[in-house]
DNA sequence: AGCTACTCCTGGTAGC
DNA sequence: TGCTACCAGGAGTAGC
């Protein structure tokens, strides 16, 4: 499912597709992915914006949107089009959600539950099997996204101050590394990945967590985001593919995740499978040690 | 404050 | 073959 790697490879390669692109249509065909408004309003919220940013923020593909300055309007062409903020769109992929731009001619496919016309002949489009994505306009995408915590490949996620907010807190390190208020963009596979590689238990209590170990765990997460996203993101069901119909590959590097019942790449040890949560949950019980008290 | 359970969804699969 | 039951899970919410 995609997370933070799947979200940025998404985004990069979206980008080329659809920047500076005018939004001359939209249609929503399952109505909930908008998250709220009627598809009429959403689409006089879109209708006529350019796209003027693509980015990522936490999982949230934000694509921001521009309308060309009054006084530009009626501006010579050759000038370059001005554009005052107009909101921007915010995409959340969840579990199956796919993010693709085709040509308009093509149809679209049984899953497309929102699909934008651009002005260059091609359509933005978003697919999404169990419908538990997003696609959804807001007019401040700061405030929008304010609730979110740190990017783990920022300056701002380091060992001192993971250990700082990890003792601030009393909670299980899994669901903790999991909510996207205390860090964002992380979900269930690289949480499992970067607490084996950093040999931490999922159930380890938060305020128990050394200042090596938090050190330990910052490097596990961003060498392991940083490998995911130079392959592409993990595929390892039908779901996930980049914009252009291919699978990542981060799913070979699998320390842990869907390998129960194997052995762990580092100690041989047979990886089990437990429920943290209500996740799917993914340890080598050598490397890393169930906490006291943990039965 | 932090935990668990529940909701939203559907394709895939295990079991019979 | 064809049916049912159950599973996966990110995030929001309710209740303890």
């Amino acid at each position: 499912m995609p997370e933070l790697p799947e979200v940025e490879t998404v985004a990069r390669l979206i980008r080329p597709r659809v920047l500076g692109r005018t939004i001359t249509a939209s249609q929503a065909l399952w109505l909930r992915s908008l998250g709220g408004p009627s598809a009429a309003a959403f689409d006089e919220q879109v209708r006529g914006c350019a796209i003027t940013h693509v980015g990522r923020r936490a999982k949230y593909i934000v694509l921001t949107l521009g309308r060309a300055a009054p006084a530009e309007r009626a501006a010579p062409k050759h000038r370059l089009t001005k554009h005052e903020p107009a909101g921007a769109l915010l995409v959340h992929l969840r579990m199956t959600g796919r993010l693709h731009v085709e040509p308009s001619a093509d149809p679209l496919g049984p899953y497309t539950r929102v699909a934008l016309s651009l002005d260059d002949g091609h359509t933005l489009r978003f697919d999404d099997v169990r419908k538990f994505g997003r696609f959804t306009f807001v007019a401040d995408p700061a405030a929008a996204l304010h609730h979110l915590g740190p990017e783990p490949l920022s300056d701002e996620f380091t060992g001192a101050w993971l250990r700082d907010a990890l003792r601030q807190r009393r909670r299980q390190l899994k669901p903790l590394l999991l909510d996207q208020e205390f860090v964002a963009g992380l979900g269930n596979i690289y949480v499992d990945e970067a607490l084996h590689e950093a040999q931490l238990h999922p159930l380890q209590s938060s305020e128990r967590v050394t200042k090596p170990q938090a050190e330990r765990l910052v490097s596990a997460v961003r060498a392991i985001l940083e490998e995911a996203i130079l392959r592409e993101g993990s595929s390892f069901d039908t779901f996930y593919r980049t914009p252009e119909g291919q699978p990542g590959s981060y799913q070979e590097q699998f320390r842990v995740y869907g390998r129960d019942g194997r052995p762990c790449r580092r100690c041989g040890a047979t990886v089990q499978k437990l429920v943290v949560a209500q996740r799917g949950t993914h340890v080598c019980p050598r490397c890393q040690r169930t906490p006291r008290g943990v039965p």
